[in-house]
DNA sequence: CGGCATCCATTTTGATACTG
DNA sequence: CAGTATCAAAATGGATGCCG
């Protein structure tokens, strides 16, 4: 099964020992956002197997990362959690999401799958401590049929799926408009001025929203 | 050959499409501590056979995040460089590390290969920056025979191969009390008083290591 | 030493069919 | 749905051998 083994005593190759194969950060991935049940993941991630989906889970299971549960009712299904050690592998997922911001990601190329969910990560990526320092406001995003928010509480940010009770603000707009996002064409406050993006709320709150994310460029890889 | 994506318009995936394959994100770690050659590479990789090494680096130098550089003289042979862009994968494999030495170290297995050089890195993990608030010192390690100082700067460290000009303080011990430190048998400090490490150097600099290097705790996973 | 080519035994993976 | 079973295709590891 996966004996394959790096053999090294080193933090690095010890870890990847775990979290290293094919699929693995990716499935850690869908996770930081919440539990989620094997069927959504599947779905997230095409390509992936059933086979080798079950496989990776019972490893990450084996090994603490992650743990089933049962979604309290209605939704009475088993779903995967992280655990503690699990969870904490988010600043390592979150800092390849950030080269990858700068470094890889440019055009959406043709076949790639987008998910309005994986924006929930982008934000924490694209967030600056520094324009949040003594703030504390709670932005809705609802984009197409996926609805999360963020907490932003002195030079932090807390991304939790699902609707906000009292948002300060709310940003509503498409999938596509975040691809244009992504692929550096628009920026957020842009989107809202072109109206591509809706707006609400208090009008400081949405002011502040400028500062407050920013995406990395993307830049060309050279020798 | 590397085809094989994930096909995601996400930038953890984009990242993983680059550096997710087996060996790649260790050999960027090679690099981090400067540039090394083929053999060199090799050598500290057990396992990765000279045809995947090969394939690899192209592949790296193909994406633009190795280069393939002359050493000055005397050297003259060629080695591999990390680009701009390769370089700034620091963060990510440093956050691979820290939640290994967490979460993933313990006690050292059977067969395991363990290279000083690591610590070069395991030593940037483990930098407590508050501890530097406007401190300035060289330190220098010698294990084994491998020989690298930091320069600690204010809230800074960089971690540089071989010896320094004018060390304030200099550390020298064998690889099998590093391994005990890794294993959270021993720290530093205690390595020093009980004859295990030696110090020398200017004492106030010395004074201040416990502080500097906080290496966290191995834990269990559970779920 | 550096590095590619080849051959081969094992693993891993991807895709799909199948069962509770 | 959740998860197993199965099988073909691809990636890996290891051993050489070769050539500059």
């Amino acid at each position: 099964m996966d004996q394959r083994t790096y053999n090294q005593y080193c933090a690095t190759a010890r870890t990847l020992d775990l979290v290293g194969e094919r699929w693995t950060l990716l499935i850690v991935r869908e996770l930081l956002t919440g539990p989620k049940r094997f069927g959504d993941l599947q779905s997230s991630l095409r390509g992936l197997g059933t086979g080798l989906l079950a496989s990776r889970l019972k490893h990450l299971e084996r090994e603490g990362l992650v743990r089933k549960v049962t979604l309290p009712p209605p939704a009475r299904t088993p779903a995967y959690d992280l655990t503690g050690a699990g969870a904490e592998l988010a600043p390592a997922v979150l800092a390849l999401a950030r080269w990858g911001m700068k470094w890889a990601m440019g055009e959406r190329r043709e076949g790639e799958v987008f998910q309005a969910g994986w924006a929930v990560l982008g934000l924490k990526v694209a967030f600056v401590p520094e324009a949040a320092a003594g703030m504390r406001a709670i932005y809705e995003f609802r984009i197409g049929d996926e609805v999360f928010h963020a907490r932003v509480h002195d030079g932090t940010i807390e991304m939790v799926l699902g609707p906000a009770q009292q948002p300060d603000g709310r940003i509503e707009t498409t999938e596509d408009v975040l691809v244009d996002m992504a692929e550096g064409r628009t920026s957020l406050v842009d989107a809202i001025m072109d109206g591509s993006a809706r707006a609400s709320g208090d009008r400081s709150a949405l002011d502040r929203l400028h500062g407050l994310f920013q995406f990395p460029r993307p830049q060309a890889r050279r020798a």
